[in-house]
DNA sequence: TCGATCTGAAAATTGCACTTGCCGGTTTCG
DNA sequence: CGAAACCGGCAAGTGCAATTTTCAGATCGA
């Protein structure tokens, strides 16, 4: 990435109104798409990649000078997906500061939620094609649930430090309630009576009370 | 199978001491034992046919008698591995028929828990390889699971007909007990630097009687 | 406008695993 | 003992998706 940064005696020329690093990030946009939807409907192993460029608009050329394996292209989509949910929760975590754990839990569950809540497709992604789809991407998903335990156990020990709540062991609270979460909100995507948003995030809110603070 | 349910005059002779069926069931067994130790150290993905019929001496030629494809042999596999779970709870909550819920409910967990804490291919099965590798075996994984919510329900609907414990919805207790299992004791397993197993299983009592009576 | 560059579509190639069929050797049983 | 049934190993043949290459047309820039 370094080399091009600077960009401007790059090797392409301008296409359609677009340099070439537009055009490029412009496929990749729209790949990305394309493999949320086919991912997120069909599954990762039903997903070919003639399938996701056809849906996508761009070239199988294209596609292996952007990505080499479709290996990649899913890793780049979870990176996406995880990237949302874990900058609002930051974000979440943020504006609540200094409020008592007990109200700061709640918001930060439900920022959390939300982009599986509001989409099916990422729930999916996220919940159950990322299980066992290679070694690599294995390790992907392990290590963003590290990144999530840490964040936990940071946020739980200034409140036992703060005296708001008792110590416990926060790697097992904090895989408890990811583990919970995940099969809870999955189920419910699936489900076709299910319970309004409103009930199950109320639900879940006390559900990690319960998990981190009780 | 109706038609050859008496068996006596099947197509067949004796070998090797053992009869037609005698011997399909040993190389059943065989296919079984070796579809265990790879999926549950390489992966389901990673797993060929060939791969599987080397490792458990038995001929591609016979295996597509037995089997029809990968998926029926994964199928039988994860049968096998449920039940292990599944006889195992059920036997532990007869034992305890007529003592308190708080009492019944860590021993069914451990119950639960023992076949995969006792080996860890057992777990990957069960926990990772299973999701997402079909849409069949996707549909297997709910519906065993929907069993197990029918169990803790009618225990837990009893328990609080005879006043132990506060009623709840036990969709969901149940699935987050699943789900937060899930996820503790993989995790669990590919620590290296872990507890003892008394201690994983003592918190996970804790865990189920936090979830289902608290 | 003209040659160079870039495009998406599609054909061609490659690679891998499934699946089938054959083979030399073993066991059965008349 | 010898023909027949059966065995596991192995060598094609097949099918599907990944990957590479080709190509005719569109766009750019001098």
């Amino acid at each position: 990435m370094s080399t091009m940064s600077t960009g401007a005696e790059a090797t392409g020329r301008s296409y359609a109104g677009r340099s070439p690093d537009e055009r490029d990030a412009q496929r990749r946009a729209r790949l990305l798409a394309a493999a949320r939807e086919i991912i997120g409907t069909q599954g990762y192993a039903a997903t070919t990649i003639p399938g996701v460029c056809a849906a996508a608009k761009v070239s199988t050329r294209h596609f292996y000078r952007l990505y080499g394996t479709k290996e990649d292209l899913f890793v780049d989509l979870y990176d996406q997906v995880t990237a949302e949910s874990y900058t609002r929760v930051t974000a979440s975590l943020t504006e609540t500061t200094g409020r008592h754990i007990r109200e700061r839990i709640p918001a930060a569950m439900l920022a959390y939620l939300k982009p599986m809540v509001e989409d099916a497709r990422v729930a999916r992604i996220a919940f159950v094609e990322i299980m066992g789809a290679s070694p690599r991407i294995e390790q992907l998903r392990l290590d963003y649930r590290e990144t999530l335990i840490g964040l936990v156990r940071h946020e739980g020990q200034e409140a036992v430090a703060r005296g708001e709540i008792a110590d416990r062991d926060w790697r097992f609270a904090s895989l408890a309630l990811v583990g919970a979460a995940t099969a809870i909100v999955y189920d419910w995507m699936l489900r076709t009576e299910r319970p309004e948003v409103d009930e199950l995030e109320a639900a879940m809110a006390e559900l990690a009370l319960t998990l981190l603070t009780r």
